[in-house]
DNA sequence: TGAAACCTAACGACCGTTAAGTAGGTATAT
DNA sequence: ATATACCTACTTAACGGTCGTTAGGTTTCA
């Protein structure tokens, strides 16, 4: 599993309250239409403050990513090590994802907002990272899952992508609407791994066969 | 099928022309980035050009859409109504949609990044009521499905949101990568309609219970 | 003659950022 | 012991730049 950078978080009331208000205005308007202005003036500092703690608006917008991300990160490898089955790693990943989400839908909200948003110079790049660390674990598991013969109709990249596409846009969409914690519950996340294995249909059972993935060919 | 509200498309050439450029421009760097400045500059033209065509920057981006959108989705109405079964018209569905997004990856870039990006006053209302026509395609879809006992494991509107889920982040993702036209190939269409109906899992198959999904409440 | 298609030149508002200064506590040197 | 230096945590007041929009005038062609 890849390492996070270790970045320092709050240890200043003030410099929490910052982070979080900027959470909060971040969700609600996006990174570029959220001023600094608005941010302090949510905190009740004034400007300069928000630049002795951050270097940039950037900085605090990643600083404030690690500060909501990077346990949570860690948490979900954890989680997929101490696992076994490919079916029950699936679960357990959006299960767990589903739960981050529903405890601070701010959360999802700015980091699928600036994943798949428009590109942002800075922004974009730092996300596709962080994005890239969640890809990887369900790239590994599916992987796995190929191996031990458990998965069929398609490689690992692949199959992570259509699994990602599934989570993260239920994740996306529920927690835009009202109450995301009623909607984001764990009986949804293990429906949608049965999905995933099992499909919908009535008809017969045939192998779809899912063309290869390539990042950036 | 609900009825689009009339638009007129562009009639002059710099006015087709401005439009292309907006396209680009808001495919690029998105809405609130894409400046008119860099529009007009981009077609040619002076800022009051922009304004003798369309009322505003809002207006020019509605114009867009509906020039690019409203052919397609007329087409997709017609497609699913000439074909029967749950599962071929599910497969028109994401054929008609990856043929329409790779013959012009600009739209696909520049309607996700408006539906799931940040909030935008004016723009996001405009993109929900977009969006939500396709939606009811295949909800319809989904519905009829359900009922000649073509689909199981769901209600449909909960079959419809998974199915949007998987439809709409692959085209978001695989649109922002090079080459997409390359990548939305009519097979990873067929494929991705048999992941949905018969699902990738090995094991002893089972019927997902989908919870049901309700859009505002 | 008049309407369609375009121009120059500005308007006010907001943006991210910073220079320069200060109150108050704490460590250090004499 | 007390003066000095230094640090953290803040302040006021601006900087230069970009934004969407428009008032008012000019060309072009039917």
């Amino acid at each position: 599993m890849p390492t996070l950078q270790a970045v320092r978080p709050p240890t200043n009331d003030t410099e929490e309250r910052l982070l979080d208000k900027a959470l909060t205005l971040f969700a609600d308007k996006g990174y570029e239409a959220a001023s600094v202005r608005e941010i302090i003036e949510a905190t009740g500092v004034t400007r300069p403050v928000l630049y002795y703690y951050c270097s940039s608006k950037e900085d605090l917008f990643q600083r404030l990513v690690h500060w909501k991300h990077d346990a949570a990160y860690r948490e979900l490898g954890k989680i997929v090590n101490e696992t076994s089955g490919c079916a029950n790693r699936l679960r357990a990943i959006l299960r767990g994802s589903f739960t981050f989400c529903s405890a601070d839908p701010r959360v999802p909200r700015v980091m699928f907002q600036t994943t798949f948003g428009p590109h942002i110079p800075g922004i974009s790049e730092f996300m596709a990272e962080v994005g890239g660390l969640r890809f990887a674990i369900v790239q590994q598991v599916m992987q796995d899952g190929v191996d031990a013969g458990e998965l069929l109709g398609g490689d690992a990249p692949s199959l992570a992508l259509i699994f990602c596409c599934l989570m993260d846009q239920q994740i996306n969409v529920l927690s835009r609407l009202p109450h995301p914690k009623r909607r984001l519950t764990p009986e949804l996340a293990d429906s949608m791994v049965d999905v995933f294995l099992n499909g919908v249909g009535s008809g017969k059972r045939t192998v779809p066969k899912v063309p290869p993935f390539q990042g950036n060919s």
